[in-house]
DNA sequence: TATACTGACGGGAACGTTCCCATTGGGAAC
DNA sequence: GTTCCCAATGGGAACGTTCCCGTCAGTATA
């Protein structure tokens, strides 16, 4: 653990300037094959590491892009890291992820630190932060942005159509017979606006706007099952429950089953990110799919792209989210229906 | 996006050195009220960010700890990272995330890397890592295992004492009176060998070692689900199957229900580790407990005292896991119980 | 033979901080 | 009035690289 060596113990070693040990390090050719194989030599024995902090110093780029995840709980994210690291690595870049577990503070303090640590790029995925808190970072980075569809000047964004996935929800739903569909919202989460909007002009669309209903959720599955126990409590229950994602879906799914109701039996329930929780077959919750190890990967091209063409304008990518049938919808039953 | 502000063009907006602006900025006293008001105000207008990369250079530390996640698509690891971060803010660093995604070698990389990126001190949290890979790690900075149990010299772990713990899943299914006890293995994944020793052992001492059964398995949802396919279509169908994790304990539980088998009637079901998917009502998994939070603070506590006592020695903290019995397990069907 | 070019190499400046040391001025103590 | 001390400040070195430029020998070209 004593002092790591430098690039000047390397080149002491191997008789050569600290230059040439550099050139090797970065495998630049113009040096002669002797220099480079006392130089590997002698780099191997010391257990010499190039220092990144030394080198993105004077390069003034450190080949990092941080990542600002809103909630590493909600698997959804998970893949999408995939996405954004297979895609950074394709280009020589390291992602270094940061969380600020969903509170918009601590989300501030961690991209600012990111900010600190001089990451080329940034990509927030699923933030909760304030349009302005998040332009005004975008004056000093490029940043990207997953699944918060903020219409921002230098800000790239990679969204699935919410609005588009939350109407094909409630089609879906009111193909099947329902009329009195409610919705657990997502609160301030990322998309939860549009798909909260989706529903609300799917629902007019069908002529059913005086049975939308919209019960306060967070995106957790703390807040599906406590929006879920409201609506089964409070007057008539509904025959479809749309939760704004699969996380919170499986709370509901647990409140209805705790008021010993079945599933699709009693009340149809739906999901959205078609995440693998959804996909289990015990749950097997429909939902609405989006690709999203392609939105980590598009997200990440776009950051990219920006750190080296600087000048170059911002994107906006707009993916189709796609209907996944499982087993939690069914048409709605014959005593609930007698019961209007 | 014009070049970031520096020090420099503090002090000269300020009026004052570049050395008054880095003592206001580090907060040290001994700066007069007036010039610490003319620094804040002129690094307000200027937009001024602290360069943590000079900063690093000239301290030789970063006060980041890199955290290598082998599975970010395990939620089991998301609490972890509460207590990691937790830990790490409360002292003053920053934990930066990565992931090799359970391969070795990406995993390897991944480290490889923030070593370049001088972290001061590494967590390794499931690492499918060589020892002697992490050992050679270990000699340029402190590191901490979490659920790798390995006993190398300048090297914290943090661990659940897993053998006990599998010793307690075998122990309830056989007080529940089952025999034939199948284990689904974890393979390489942390901790599997000591799950896997104390599955073992405890069907040895219930004298049931000629039941014992260990299907290979890896700590995914796809490895419990072939594991559990293979053990039902294969020979005596076991009447319980403990699975090395949650993750791999739901996928079983896919393929048993997939072969039209009920859970707990026809096979009991056990998982380790007490995730969110274990407690879903729908799964209600019966499942070991480990504190996954406290886990986290413990291993950033020791990596960051080893970084503050450089000469302090390593610890290994065992903590004691506990059974939480849920739906997933009941006494063997006197149908099967017959079938001997 | 003189000139130009090329490959290999070395040395110094720069990156943006922190840290150490020297300097200054004013007030307290005598 | 002198001495001493301390708070406040400024300047330079250092951190470990990369990058640029200059040098030098050897070879090709005129």
């Amino acid at each position: 653990m004593s002092r790591s060596p430098t690039i000047i113990d390397v080149a002491r070693r191997a008789g050569v300037s600290k230059s040439v040990v550099s050139r090797v390090m970065r495998g630049e050719r113009s040096v002669s094959s002797s220099s480079r194989a006392a130089v590997s030599a002698a780099a191997e024995q010391l257990g010499y590491r190039a220092n990144a902090v030394a080198r993105s110093l004077v390069q003034r780029r450190t080949y990092n892009v941080g990542v600002m995840v809103s909630d590493l709980h909600n698997i959804f994210f998970a893949e999408v890291l995939d996405g954004l690291y297979a895609a950074a690595a394709a280009r020589g870049y390291r992602a270094l992820i940061t969380t600020g577990n969903r509170d918009p503070a601590a989300e501030r303090i961690a991209v600012e630190q990111l900010l600190e640590l001089r990451a080329d790029g940034v990509v927030l995925a699923g933030a909760r932060l304030e349009a302005d808190v998040i332009a005004g970072f975008a004056r000093s980075v490029p940043i990207a942005l997953v699944g918060s569809d903020l219409r921002l000047r230098d800000v790239d964004v990679v969204v699935d159509d919410d609005s588009r996935g939350a109407t094909l929800a409630v089609e879906h739903l009111v193909g099947l017979g329902h009329r009195d569909i409610a919705l657990i919202d997502g609160g301030h989460g990322a998309g939860a606006a549009q798909r909260r909007a989706g529903y609300e002009s799917a629902m007019r669309s069908a002529k059913l706007a005086r049975f939308a209903r919209i019960e306060p959720g967070d995106f957790t599955e703390e807040g599906g099952y406590e929006g879920a126990r409201r609506l089964l409590r409070r007057g008539k229950r509904p025959t479809a429950i749309f939760a704004s994602n699969d996380q919170s879906a499986v709370g509901a799914l647990n409140a209805i089953e705790e008021a010993d109701l079945d599933v699709p039996g009693d009340i149809s329930l739906m999901g959205y990110d078609n995440t693998a929780l959804a996909a289990l077959r015990h749950i097997s919750l429909t939902t609405v799919h989006q690709p999203r190890r392609q939105i980590g990967e598009m997200a990440m091209t776009a950051v990219l792209r920006r750190i080296e063409r600087p000048g170059a304008r911002a994107q906006r990518h707009v993916l189709a989210p796609r209907l996944v049938l499982r087993a939690t919808t069914a048409k709605p039953s014959r005593s609930v229906k007698r019961s209007r």
